[in-house]
DNA sequence: GCGTAATCGAGACGGTACGTCCTGTCTTCTT
DNA sequence: AAGAAGACAGGACGTACCGTCTCGATTACGC
């Protein structure tokens, strides 16, 4: 989180605890669950007192989501494209399927659940999160679809916007909501039939 | 020796207490937010011992689902069937529109985010709220689509559940991820591009 | 404590918890002392939750001084009268001996010396404490002296409440203040020089 | 090497700083009370550094213990003798009633109050006030009534230290645990009743 | 129609965690 | 070096709920 109540001094921050407090919030959601994941859990772990984690952090979804942050810088991942060879359907398959490992990947997978159950609850963790990082991801998958729209491979009149959600919807709603396994074949299906329509012609 | 401790005597319930607390529970979601409903607070507005709570439910989430039931009882909703004129893209748009009508409604909308995030986090809830819900509504989706299938109004290889997936699912991370206005134009949209695809032609 | 906040049900209040907590309390005020003794170590102690002991008592002081009274009934004190052998001055050394033995059994005295400074800092707590211990037991002390009196022992225009000080306050601040040994020779002093006065005759 | 951790260099030290932590902790005292006061409070107040003040005083107590110091200097007091006109009830009179005066000026009277608690729970703190403090105080009451002693008002075999707390002893007692109101016509009265004595004649 | 057994309201209890306050130490930058 | 500022580990505060557990006081059956 980058907002603050009262806005402590950022410059003196001890980047060591900050790491500390990071990694043990992400071993715990590991080990207990997020349902019993506590700040108290968090700094005990962390040899770090509660007024630390208070003092950089609104909520423990907060810091969860600062958890997965790092997760992510530490992969050198933050793409600024996504790939275009040209084929979007080759494309898509290429991300869906790496979307697929990243789901079934209990490490990234657990913490992303409990966050995401967080935003749900907290209106200001979601809309830091729409910033921080939905609103990037969408925008990335956007330009994919337009360039993809330009070159005639998808329909000058298709709202890109819900032809994201058909393409990637269904892959989070799965794994959100535990509704059926989560497999590149069901990734490739989905591609194609939202590619091809549902209506028979 | 039949009697347990977890059979409690179904007979002699009290209803009029039972109707309390469901409804106590939707008010309570309805004012303070799901983050704060607490048992406690639910025995206390409907006037109800807390052991009387946990003699019937075994948790929270469980008294929000049975209230959401009797929410949907006391409207004579149920369908056997899903509506069937021939025409399936009318038939769509008249489902999705009450389907926007309902996610509009906060007396409804606002429990059921609730008890959606009860889903999320606790797995012996979620596979009630599947038996009992879910998977009846899925099949009546199911049916419709099969049907439209037969009459050549839909590809013959569509995988029905992915094709519930394009026309229900968009609506519903909508809703639950408060990710834009919900309205029937968007349904409109969604149906037309899940039915033609996205692909140029 | 008797007067509470929101009045919990008396009649339901598990007693053996209570003697719990106040004998932790007192054992802990013997073995860390009152600046470390904590509600959440007694309540750790006594194998009982915060919350009980915050629904009984409105500070560790009040525990404390419940804690003091369940000593004093243990050893079937709480005399109806002091000693009356119509000997003023033997009667007054037989009590202050007493006194001084008390305030040289630790068991006694560390509590005591935490319960006076607690009182000297909760308004509260020092108005529950007169009208319980103090003023009762001040009323004995000026039945004595009156009895003194009237037996012509005592100087018919003496002011008893001055008398009470004269006579059991220099003990006490030996006591409180740590100010010399507590002896009974040095009761014996104080009884004398009260008695016949400073003045040269 | 001379120089140690717990040596700090005086000559160094910032006397509007000193005077500004001792005033705030007088005001801090006089407005929250001595339950409430703490060091980051008087720091906060002072506009000083936390550490400023561990540096220079061991505890809070301390701080008070100074800050009383200071009062006191600033109205010049610190007198070498007790008022010494031959007349000893005269003499006591003149000073017990200035006692009582600063019993009930609150500006004195609420930091001593504060600093006695401090001392009762502080016994390094109570050995330093011992020495800068009661003991010079008690040598001046004990000349003087060695000198009454010498001119026959005082009875020869009468222990100076009982005589000095039968004499200032009851007054101090009301202050400090709130025992009656404190009058000039009481101190009167203590003193005409130790001098006679209580018994009848 | 009368015990008797279960439900019910009430709420005390042992716990866990909350978010806040303060302690005493430490580090950093300023004077 | 001392000082202002304040981050830090830690401990305790007093509160809110959890889920379990007694308590009488109503019920509503089954004999």
């Amino acid at each position: 989180m980058t907002s603050q109540r009262n806005a402590p001094n950022v410059a003196r921050r001890n980047q060591s605890t900050r790491r500390a407090i990071l990694t043990a919030a992400l071993d715990l959601v590991a080990e207990v669950g997020y349902a019993r994941l506590s700040v108290e859990g968090i700094a005990a772990r962390a040899g770090a007192g509660k007024q630390t984690i208070y003092r950089w952090w609104p909520s423990k979804g907060a810091v969860l989501f600062d958890a997965l942050l790092m997760l992510g810088e530490g992969q050198g991942d933050r793409p600024s494209e996504l790939p275009d060879t040209g084929n979007l359907e080759a494309d898509l398959t290429t991300v869906l399927h790496a979307t697929v490992e990243e789901f079934n990947d209990p490490r990234l997978s657990e913490p992303m659940r409990a966050l995401t159950v967080e935003i749900l609850l907290d209106p200001a963790l979601a809309a830091d999160y729409t910033e921080r990082l939905e609103n990037p991801i969408k925008e990335l998958k956007r330009r994919r679809l337009r360039s993809a729209q330009e070159a005639g491979q998808l329909a000058a009149d298709v709202d890109l916007d819900v032809a994201i959600e058909l393409l990637w919807g269904p892959l989070r709603n799965r794994w959100l909501h535990n509704e059926g396994p989560l497999t590149t074949q069901f990734a490739d299906t989905v591609i194609e039939t939202a590619l091809n329509g549902l209506r028979a012609r």
